[in-house]
DNA sequence: AATATTGATTTCGACTCGATACTACATTAA
DNA sequence: TTAATGTAGTATCGAGTCGAAATCAATATT
């Protein structure tokens, strides 16, 4: 019996907590917890999809009235914006504030993981994303969760021409950084996921 | 510039956080939030050296007043141990209650992660955890933090003779199963982390 | 038009967490 | 021996997290 799947596991809970003291040391100027940090990493990188208190609850892993409260503190603090959606008035829309995008450029909340994994070549990095990648894939799938993504890999996903893309699930059409967000919608290009040991 | 180690960050973030979520779901029935959760699982792993309090909270990410907090309530449900230390009367040791252990035994917070990892090779699980593994040292030496490590591959870890073992800092005798618990006195063979780019 | 569903917010209580202060014991220096 | 310093752990406080449940408003369904 092979116990490396619980080291791994051991691995990953103490670096995500390790990430979230991190995260609060990162915040501690502007009075943020790591949530909020979390949320603003988040939001700058959702596409027009996903800026939504609904996708931010999924994908940070708490309960919409949890979000709900972190998003009104960031608005107290003018962090971010809020505002309504046109077609769908129950919809709130969520951006970075200008203070917001500076706060992130300026305290670099991932600067102490880019230092710890900087003797770590680019291929290894890859191979371990693509293992974390299909756990949490496969853990998704198991709790009905959503995987969020970018477009390249996404079922949706159609290229009408050189530079011009398409999300066939909402009928959009999408620009090139548009398709390098991550989007909750995202759903798994060929939907079978295990094939087998 | 290759993004992947900002990917590896978000992943590795994000299975935190549901295994945070995970713990609490695991823990409901007794009332437990996932830091309990991972306390116990801790004390079932840890050695002689590194069942106290500070261990924990060193292990834990959090502060010496929280853990303590988390300590109390354990113990009142039942769930851990604390005895004085013999030697110096102001360390307080830890250990499972039987409460505690027959609580791991069944909720099995390990479960989910397990199913999750199913579809992964044995050898691709051993990459991304050597990778991890290197994040989490260089992460700690970067911070003046404990790594925590089995006595393979420690400095202080001594072979006496086929079946007896030594700890050369605290000069203890271990025997085979005190090897593979986990130790916050643990020290990486050859001091030297990185070997440069 | 009535009902169900959905996105978001509010409220509540238990708990986390860092900061600070404090107690008890241990080690060192005088 | 005593005094000063250091260390392990606990207590307390306030801001905030978090899930659960209730509520509200807008949209879908019937």
């Amino acid at each position: 019996m092979d116990k490396s799947p619980l080291v791994l596991l051991d691995l990953v809970s103490r670096l995500g907590n390790l990430m979230r003291t991190e995260g609060r040391r990162v915040g501690q100027d502007e009075q943020l917890q790591s949530v909020h940090v979390e949320a603003l990493v988040y939001l700058s990188k959702a596409n027009r999809y996903s800026n939504t208190p609904q996708a931010l609850a999924e994908y940070l892993g708490v309960t919409k009235g949890t979000a709900s409260q972190s998003l009104l503190l960031l608005d107290r603090r003018g962090l971010i914006e809020r505002y309504q959606d046109d077609l769908d008035r129950r919809v709130v829309r969520l951006r970075l504030a200008a203070t917001g995008e500076q706060f992130l450029y300026d305290a670099q909340p991932q600067l102490a993981w880019q230092h710890a994994t900087r003797n770590i070549s680019p291929n290894r990095i890859r191979n371990a994303v693509s293992a974390l990648r299909e756990t949490l894939t496969t853990f998704q799938l198991d709790n009905e969760g959503t995987a969020f993504g970018e477009c390249a890999g996404c079922q949706h996903f159609e290229r009408l021409s050189a530079r011009a893309y398409r999300c066939g699930l909402m009928g959009d059409r999408l620009s090139g950084p548009d398709t390098r967000k991550i989007c909750w919608l995202y759903e798994e290009k060929g939907s079978g996921v295990g094939e087998g040991e």
